[in-house]
DNA sequence: CCTATGACGCCGG
DNA sequence: GCCGGCGCCATAG
């Protein structure tokens, strides 16, 4: 059982038009660091597994992986597409659409 | 086996 | 509130 199966499950339900960060995945799943978050995601793009990992941001709701992508822009326009504003790549009103991985609880 | 690196985050100055 | 340093864990070389 790796870590990476844990991360895309969580990752898939995170819920359309709202964000999370990497720090709460590596928190509810006790991973004792959010760089394994990172780098789980960093793969799935490359494995081109569907998930949603656009909705990722770092602790500032800055869009940290966006260079990760198929262009700089991508994980900005998926964003805008679900109705999650982008300014300057942070998102607007972070506070307002975080979701956090505890409320499934 | 040991070192460097990274889509991160907390703490102290 | 910004910045630098350090801890964290998995991988690649």
């Amino acid at each position: 059982m790796t870590h990476q199966e844990n991360i895309y499950d969580l990752v898939k339900l995170i819920p359309e038009g709202k964000v999370t960060t990497y720090g709460r995945i590596s928190d509810f799943l006790a991973l004792g660091s959010a760089r394994v978050v990172g780098w789980a995601l960093n793969q799935c793009n490359k494995n081109g597994a569907n998930i949603p990992a656009h909705r990722v941001v770092n602790r500032k709701g800055e869009l940290s992986g966006r260079g990760s992508f198929a262009t700089p822009s991508t994980m900005q326009e998926l964003l805008e597409q679900e109705g999650v504003e982008v300014l300057d790549n942070c998102v607007v009103n972070f506070d307002l659409v975080v979701w956090d991985p505890l409320e499934l609880l």
